[in-house]
DNA sequence: CTGTAAAAGTCAAGTGTGTTGACCTATAAT
DNA sequence: ATTATAGGTCAACACACTTGACTTTTACAG
C-alpha cells in the first residue's frame, strides 16, 4: 500500500536519474574552469558572479545586483567592498538619485571577467558545436523551462 | 592591442552569455524544492547527495562515495553518521573485506529520498514532456558534453 | 521644515559546508 | 611481523551565507 501514487515506469526513473546527475555533474564541471583562475588572485565563487553581473548590467545599483543574486545585503558587502578596494568594480553615486551607486566594471574588472566567463564560453561554444545547432536551440528551451521566471534573467525566445 | 584574440562575434557572445546565466539559474531552481523538504528535516544539500548516490548504488563503500562526491573523508563523516542515527542510512560491514562498510538506504531512508528525488523527476519530466522528445535527448547530450567524463556518472549512449 | 522612507554600508553572532593535518582502530595482504 | 587499506574522529581553519541591529545619506510627502 507504500507505492500507489508513485507508480512511475521503472524505466523511465532512470532515465529522470540520468538527468538528474547530469544537472549536478554538468553543474560542477561548469563552474571547475573560473574557479582555479579566481584562486589564483585570492578570491571565490561570489566574485565571479558579481563581475558577472555587473559586467553584464552596467550602471546596475547595489539593490539591483541583491535582487538578481538573490542574497542577503550582508552576504553581497564584503566581497563587493573587495572588489572594489582592487579596483575591479567602479561605484558611483546616480546622477538623478545620489543615494543610489551604480556598479561599473573598470577597464582591469572587465579583463578578468572576460578571462572568467570567456572560459565558460569557449566550453559552451565547443559543446554546442560538437553538439550541433538544433541542440544549442532545445538545450536553451530546456534550461529556460526548468529556471522559471527569473528576475534578471532575460526572457529569450 | 589588447583584443587581438578575444575577437569574437559579439552577437555570438550574447548567446553564450544566455547559456552561462540559465546555467546558474537552471541549477538554482532546480535545487530549491527539495532544499524546502529537507528543512523540515533538520537535514541539509548533502544529506540529499548522499541519500540520491547510495539509492542508486546500494552497498557502495565509503570509499566510492567519497569518490562520487569529490568530497573529503572528513566532510562526508558528520552527515553520514547523523543519516545513520536517523536510521536514514544503513552501514554494515561486507563479507568478503571487513574494512568496507556497505552503505544502503532503510526503508525510511528510500522513503524521503523518493520524497527529494521525485521532486526533480517530476519537475524534468513536465519540462521534458512540454518541450518535446528531441529536445530531451539532445539536452541530454550537451548535458553530457558538459559534463565531461566523471567517475561514478554512467557513461549514457 | 519635518518626519518618514529608501539606498547603502557596517558590526556581530551564528550556521553550514568544506578544507588539511594528525591520529586512531580494524582488517588484509605480503 | 610489517605495511597498506578502509574507515572514523578530533581540531583548527576558511568561506559563504544567514538574521538582527544600527548608522549615514538622500529623497520625498506632509
Amino acid at each position: 500500500m507504500a507505492n500507489k501514487v508513485n507508480s512511475i515506469d521503472p524505466l523511465r526513473e532512470s532515465e529522470l536519474n540520468a538527468a538528474l546527475e547530469l544537472m549536478h555533474f554538468a553543474y560542477r564541471s561548469f563552474t571547475a574552469g573560473p574557479d582555479r583562475i579566481l584562486e589564483g588572485r585570492g578570491l571565490q565563487r561570489v566574485h565571479h558572479r558579481i563581475l558577472y553581473f555587473v559586467g553584464r548590467h552596467p550602471g546596475i545599483s547595489v539593490n539591483g545586483l541583491l535582487a538578481i543574486l538573490a542574497v542577503s545585503k550582508q552576504a553581497l558587502n564584503a566581497p563587493l567592498r573587495q572588489l572594489q578596494e582592487m579596483r575591479l568594480v567602479d561605484s558611483r553615486s546616480a546622477a538623478g538619485d545620489r543615494r543610489v551607486r551604480e556598479l561599473r566594471l573598470t577597464h582591469e574588472g572587465a579583463q578578468l571577467e572576460a578571462s572568467l566567463s570567456g572560459l565558460q564560453r569557449r566550453e559552451m561554444d565547443k559543446v554546442f558545436h560538437d553538439a550541433g545547432e538544433p541542440a544549442e536551440h532545445l538545450w536553451r528551451d530546456v534550461m529556460a523551462r526548468i529556471a522559471g521566471d527569473v528576475p534578471g534573467l532575460g526572457n529569450l525566445e
